[in-house]
DNA sequence: CTGCCTCTGTCAGCTAGCCGACAAACCCAG
DNA sequence: CTGGGTTTGTCGGCTAGCTGACAGAGGCAG
């Protein structure tokens, strides 16, 4: 089997990319680079220019902010195989966000001017990419809303949901490798709260907590803390 | 002057709609159809299926969410000349929002059908209406990070200062026609503290409050109070 | 095996912002 | 000009979640 073929099989996991027009897949695949990245290495950071459309095929991107008093907020965590970086595609705008490696990671990188010559022959195309940021509109507006209207546990139980189905792109992941401290700036909650609460959940049978990962165990449980509790 | 004529003057106030190449205004302008709603009447609810694409022309939209324990969230008050109902044009999923509107209200519609005609003829249009979600979706981190990251009364400066331009679509406006229980209502503040804030505001010479109104007097004042207090 | 670093678990205060309550001001329809 | 609905202004008490601190546990490099 090809290195493409590799590609292709582990980018099709993704419900996004696996329903874009053969065509179209073969045109990104063939303009796109692999980029390796060591931990904590920088992808990009908010202000930058447009540089393309990543995707993750291991590892995964930190995508967040730090404000001036150091505080961060972590937007989401993107894992295999999500595709991100398009807003500026659209736009033509600077980067809204930090963008840096969660650990060892490799990229699959679409250049700005690559993407906007092949959409220049194919506009039609510009819905698909239109696609991948109505999910991630639809999510924000998801989170915005929880924001004001849950408290925490319930807010804590549906992001470990959406988690598990990672946000809807690929199938279920029964196990979610994440430090509790990177939950909580997703979250905008403390550490300690996040603690609290998962810990609530574990002794509810919800979940297993070990080093590093949380276990989802019962997902109607989590659902219906994730309701209104 | 045609009726035509006169809308055309009227939207060309956003930037977005002036912005587009003339063709497409005129398509658009040709395809729609002014609606007229009295206060207080459902425009749609979450859930609904798509049905096109909406500019204000008079009035306002209150486009937000109830949680099922009564909580409401408002996610923003749309003002003239602003588009608005994209995300299902593209995805043809479900709306994401309850919209009703806010006092009587007139506005154009251009159904969905229509919509997908055009850019079937002409695809290249899909960006053009991808920038609105950009827009939307810029608006939408920059909430979500604000709202982890900054306290009550930078949050509510940010806000007014957003709002007095426009969301970046219209000029300035000196003074906003809203009640305090809705500006708290988009910023997950109680109507209290953001009373509280407001006078506080007003007592360092930022602003003007007088019933259902707030005039804008120091931008200057409001940006200090923005940035990190 | 050892030492160091990261991550988890759990306290005991503290405080920003919520909630309920109520009075005053404003607006508008009759 | 009167009366009822809406909006503003302001209290005081309350509590969810933050902060800081520290101990223990897991992982990993040498």
């Amino acid at each position: 089997m090809s290195a493409t073929d590799t590609l292709r099989q582990q980018l099709n996991a993704g419900h996004w990319f696996s329903h874009l027009p053969e065509p179209l897949q073969h045109d990104l695949l063939s303009q796109a680079s692999v980029r390796q990245l060591n931990a904590g290495q920088p992808l990009f950071r908010r202000g930058d220019p447009p540089c393309g459309l990543y995707a993750v095929l291991d590892g995964a991107i930190r995508v967040g902010a730090v404000s001036r008093n150091g505080k961060e907020a972590l937007l989401t965590l993107v894992e295999p195989p999500y595709w991100f970086g398009e807003i500026s595609l659209f736009d033509g705008q600077p980067r809204t966000h930090d963008a840096y490696a969660e650990g060892p990671t490799r990229l699959l990188q679409v250049p700005q001017t690559a993407l906007l010559d092949l959409l220049e022959h194919q506009p039609h195309y510009w819905r698909e990419f239109a696609l991948l940021m109505s999910q991630k509109l639809r999510l924000a507006f998801i989170a915005l809303e929880e924001m004001s209207l849950l408290p925490a546990a319930p807010r804590l139980a549906r992001r470990l949901l959406l988690i598990t189905e990672g946000y809807g792109e690929t199938g279920p992941r029964r196990v979610i490798h994440l430090a509790q401290e990177q939950l909580a700036l997703m979250l905008a909650l403390s550490r300690q709260t996040t603690n609290q609460i998962l810990k609530e959940l574990e002794a509810r049978g919800a979940l297993r907590l070990t080093y590093g990962e949380i276990e989802i165990l019962d997902l109607d449980c989590l659902r219906q803390v994730a309701q209104i509790d």
